[in-house]
DNA sequence: ATAATTCCTGTACCAACTACGGGTTCAAGG
DNA sequence: CCTTGAACCCGTAGTTGGTACAGGAATTAT
């Protein structure tokens, strides 16, 4: 077990409240619960779950990977990693550098969509329009520089 | 009718073959046909598919604009501009320029996640690796700057 | 006690495809 | 003409990452 991970004491919280300290809706929660990202929680007499810090820590985790682009499959596998620990670090760096190569690959990929966008709204802007330059462009060619 | 959209005289092509002339996969071109984006096409006796000229054109222009970014919804505004003509060229530039923000944010916004997975990862290089400092900026804070 | 709120499960839906199974049809060779 | 194999048909289900109900049960506030 990691220290990050360690045990939470006598704080209960509802999953409305996990939710609104969060931001991560309810149906959300229950569905990262379904697919094995968050754990099954206790549950109150009556069915209600009940979580605690731990949950609370672990789904700002889920929340902050997801919001730097890491796939599900890939919280999962750094979920994996906090828990195991021991030598896992290189490994955890090694999963943010591929994510930091895909997210720069993007960025190239969507650089390059701005600029032939960029390029048919400047013809389509100066152009005495006879015929529409955008959808010129989009039938006859524009392969090229997008990938 | 739209000249780009204009008659393609005795021109056949099984689906196999428009397959392979734009890089469409078979089940994505009978995907766009049941969607609507594609028309449907004559059929052989024995109900094969036979395209022409114009179904080319037509799948080229799709795939380009999704390469663009365009959704499947935009396609179709799209599509049904350059069928109707007349006053469109406006209304095509309004939505590509709106796509071209979109593209923009979106690299904004990718932007900012590359500056925090590079900082990560430039943390964790550096280091004695007493904690993993990746997954301690995930479990401990990391909302700023990400969105 | 009762009303209002929150929570429960299960299912269906979104985009934009992709994959598969089981059955035709087509084109070429013998 | 007949057979073979490739290509095609349709319908359905799965993918990713959730969101949105419906209809009912539990909890909390009054």
């Amino acid at each position: 077990m990691n220290k990050n991970l360690a045990e939470g004491s006598s704080y209960r919280l509802t999953i409305g409240e996990l939710s609104k300290r969060t931001g991560c809706i309810i149906e959300t929660i229950r569905y990262y619960e379904r697919i094995g990202v968050m754990p099954a929680p206790p549950r109150t007499a009556g069915g209600h779950r009940i979580y605690d810090r731990d949950h609370l820590k672990r789904l700002n985790f889920v929340r902050r990977a997801r919001a730097l682009g890491f796939t599900l499959g890939q919280v999962r596998g750094l979920l994996a990693l906090a828990d195991e620990r021991e030598t896992s670090c290189a490994e955890v760096e090694r999963l943010a550098r591929a994510q930091l190569d895909q997210v720069r690959a993007r960025i190239d990929d969507l650089g390059r969509m701005e600029g032939v966008l960029d390029e048919m709204v400047a013809r389509c802007a100066g152009g005495s329009v006879p015929e529409c330059p955008i959808l010129e462009a989009l039938f006859d060619g524009g392969d090229e520089g997008v990938g």
